[in-house]
DNA sequence: ATGGGGATGTTCT
DNA sequence: GAACATCCCCATC
């Protein structure tokens, strides 16, 4: 019977506006620091109308390890019921085979009704709850029961509304103003910072309204990729030390910094 | 800087 | 009843 923490919910940002400060003032329209690399040109970009530089189903449709590197570098999207555009690019991403992949939540071909997002069409969104108050968000790539675990953001835009959805209100204390690598710097945290929860599941992340991926770093300018042992499966035997979790190295934005791994990264 | 423990509830055995 | 792809706070170095 313990009280309900308090939560920021979509539609509580809807009727009430968190910050005047948020609010785009006539003055600065759109000024954000993505503006400057402009719109990319790519195969990918497959969505005539509404956003020119969204990332289509043939991005999404490749075996979990390539997208988990692809993912790296592009930018998240996330539109709030009042328009406020949420954005931050991927710094850190960790892949799921399937049935194979002991770490997986579809490991042994395992299908059920909260793990189906993982067997649906590449792009499709598969949210779950973690630990009983948490969210993870993951993307299904090609390969049955594959998907892409999204760990870290660097958030780039509609950072003080990020931050008053990561502000938790605990009894008692109030709680500190969190510095910006702390926004994103986890798979839970940066659902937190863009307001995903359990009804964006199944949802279609090259087609949905509300959230998407856009085309950011170009590929001359990206950083090394580490490729470092996933976090928190030390259940899963041989599976809990393959590589397949995948960062940008040196980014402040990073949730678990990996030095050993490090050390056989390519500069 | 680093580590231990509590919160919290859905999913699965 | 146990496990869980986590986060946060507090204690201790």
């Amino acid at each position: 019977m313990g009280q309900k923490k308090q939560r920021l919910t979509e539609a509580e940002l809807q009727q009430s506006p968190l910050d005047t400060a948020q609010t785009p003032s006539p003055k600065d329209p759109h000024l954000r620091p993505t503006s400057a690399l402009g719109p990319q040109r790519s195969i990918y970009f497959s969505s005539p109308q509404g956003h020119p530089a969204r990332l289509g189903t043939e991005f999404f449709d490749q075996p979990a390890v390539p997208l988990a590197r692809a993912f790296l570098g592009q930018v998240l999207v996330r539109r709030l019921p009042d328009g406020t555009e949420l954005r931050g690019r991927v710094v850190e991403t960790e892949a799921y085979l399937g049935p194979e992949d002991e770490a997986a939540h579809s490991r042994g071909g395992r299908q059920t009704p909260r793990n189906r997002g993982m067997f649906m069409k590449p792009g499709t969104l598969y949210v779950y709850i973690i630990y009983g108050m948490y969210f993870c968000m993951n993307v299904s790539s090609q390969g049955d029961g594959a998907c892409v675990l999204l760990r870290a953001l660097e958030p780039l835009g509609g950072l003080e509304t990020m931050r008053q959805l990561r502000s938790n209100l605990r009894k008692g204390t109030l709680s500190r103003t969190l510095k910006d690598r702390e926004l994103c710097n986890g798979p839970s945290k940066l659902c937190q910072a863009l307001a995903i929860d359990k009804s964006f599941d199944q949802r279609d992340l090259a087609q949905d309204e509300a959230m998407w991926l856009e085309c950011g770093l170009p590929g001359p300018s990206r950083p090394a990729v580490v490729a470092a042992a996933r976090v928190g499966i030390s259940y899963a035997g041989e599976w809990t030390q393959k590589p397949l979790r995948f960062y940008f190295q040196g980014s402040p934005w990073v949730s678990v910094v990996d030095r050993a791994a490090e050390q056989d990264t390519q500069a």
